[in-house]
DNA sequence: CGGCCGTTTGAGCCACATCAACCGGGGTGG
DNA sequence: CCACCCCGGTTGATGTGGCTCAAACGGCCG
């Protein structure tokens, strides 16, 4: 992990002059040194988009549009105009602004474990960049993934409330995630209820995932089981993207194989044979999705369950 | 269904008379009508005591005791001191008598439906007594049941939030469940920040049982599945009963494979080698655990997960 | 160049599904 | 009151989807 640098008390430019650095500096280095050199960088570049985003968006109520930054230079996979969380949680500009205003941002490599099985949350998470997951080990060994996140998913809305997470969550890639210590969200929740209410959502959410999961875990040959799952991280992953382009894809097939409750080798057969009928195209970096229709007809995918009606995002409050 | 009596404006007395009423009556018919005119009695009784309860609690805050009642006549299987929801939903008295004083109690027969797939939720249902299920029935008529509830669980906590079921609520046993309509939620959820954040908390914990399964349904062998469905069952029906007694065991070995994932005569076969082993009884009627330790080690269950910690159930507000 | 990781391929096996028939009890209808 | 039937449970025979074990391959990093 990252070693932590004095950076609160510095200005956006400073920060961004400080990535620039390291990422001259990594040109001249090599293997694990230069990786470790660009991920500072990345995060001292989030850190400053944080920070102009901050400024540019004043905490009354009324939305402003951000300062239009370079996309690439980015870790948020997100379009910077819905800030660093994106419209993911549903969150109004002044609840996000109060929420990012107490987060810290925090950097992962690949595999990092971010909360332990049976560890108490001391923190909530919001996904900034990258791929989690929430998975469980049992006893003879074997893994089960329970849950996959992408940019903007909170990554323990429930165990918030239940005080223990029940899984061990950490990352696929590395990722940028905001962290917000509870006690701190505790005394939030209390002035907002319009931020209660969108971690109630995401929780409600995320089980109604989890709920299709389960029925194709239980019901479901293996093949249509592992085409819902990539109709769905496609959905996911593509809401803020455009159409019909190639998806970076974050999943090896054992760990795809973890999600799905099967053995690598079968799934490895599965994707070829998937790979055959000409519905997808899938490797290690990218998934394609060449005939959409008939993947979701195949998969039974229907991804109303994705998603929120407007007027229940903010009833009552 | 039943026919709806004019019930409102009539004093608990009366209520209780017209249930003995029916009682009478019922044990000079046989059949079908005699199991509906002891429902009907129960649903009476019901309602008697849903307004003892609610004339003895004050709608200001005081833990007032309910006046004891025969918990034989009672239809809501929980201790009555907690009212009818019970200490399920972790509500005070006074979001309680709120939420009841809304409510309409309802009777469903077996296997009635409450809710069908892809319906916007009208009402929020507790259930009172009895057991219900949600489940998904895939286009080649293949079912999965996704939740089993029992007295205490509120039946759709996240779909309000999602404005759409994706999952069919029906009843394992004829059931009495409170209804609450959805527009009258929202504005006691405005203005109750605690019974939101009760609701959340039922989501979450939800959430938590199914997650428990689909580790079950990806990891687990049939044996170990099934014994692990059982310790849940048995600690959530146990919660408000002696420990050891044999338990109301409401599904059937068919409706146990829906939940499980697997065929009905596997089912079968598994019961009967998990009774060989000593660990449990299990018929039609009634579920007993004979060797709680050596089950719970069996299923890796840890009961862990269906607790709220008691400091975070009412956090910030 | 060597080692590691992710993918691929093949052979054999087992847990669980499917199909089919029978049993016992309680409710129904004649 | 009896005959029937339906439902839930039980049993046996047979088939198969997916697992396990084992080995090889290609690309990337050191």
């Amino acid at each position: 992990m990252l070693s932590r640098l004095s950076i609160h008390n510095r200005s956006p430019e400073e920060l961004q002059a400080l990535a620039q650095e390291r990422r001259k500096l990594s040109t001249s280095k090599a293997g694990r040194l230069k990786t470790l050199l660009l991920s500072e960088a990345k995060l001292l570049e989030f850190h400053a988009d944080l920070r102009i985003w901050m400024d540019s968006t004043t905490p009354i109520r009324h939305s402003a549009p951000l300062k239009q930054i370079d996309k690439a230079a980015v870790p948020c996979d997100r379009p910077p105009a819905a800030g660093p969380l994106g419209p993911g949680m549903a969150l109004s500009v002044d609840d996000e602004h109060a929420l990012v205003s107490v987060a810290q941002p925090k950097y992962f490599e690949r595999g990092d474990i971010l909360l332990a099985e049976g560890e108490r949350p001391d923190n909530f998470y919001m996904l900034c960049s990258g791929a989690v997951r929430a998975s469980r080990t049992l006893e003879d060994g074997r893994l089960q993934i329970v849950s996959v996140f992408f940019p903007g998913d909170g990554l323990n809305p429930g165990d918030i409330l239940l005080g223990r997470s029940r899984t061990t969550i950490s990352t696929f890639t590395p990722s940028v995630v905001l962290s917000i210590s509870v006690s701190q969200l505790r005394s939030l929740l209390a002035q907002r209820p319009s931020i209660s209410r969108a971690l109630w959502r995401e929780t409600a959410l995320q089980a109604s995932i989890q709920q299709e999961r389960l029925i194709g875990l239980g019901r479901k040959a293996a093949e249509p089981r592992l085409a819902h799952a990539l109709c769905e991280f496609a959905y996911r992953l593509q809401r803020y993207a455009r159409d019909g382009d190639a998806i970076e894809f974050p999943l090896t097939q054992a760990e795809l194989a973890d999600v799905l409750g099967l053995s690598p080798v079968h799934v490895n057969r599965v994707v070829q044979h998937l790979r055959g009928t000409g519905l997808i195209d899938l490797n290690r970096e990218r998934l394609i999705i060449r005939n959409k229709q008939m993947l979701y007809k195949f998969a039974e995918f229907d991804p109303e369950y994705l998603e929120t009606e407007p007027e229940f995002q903010f009833v009552g409050t």
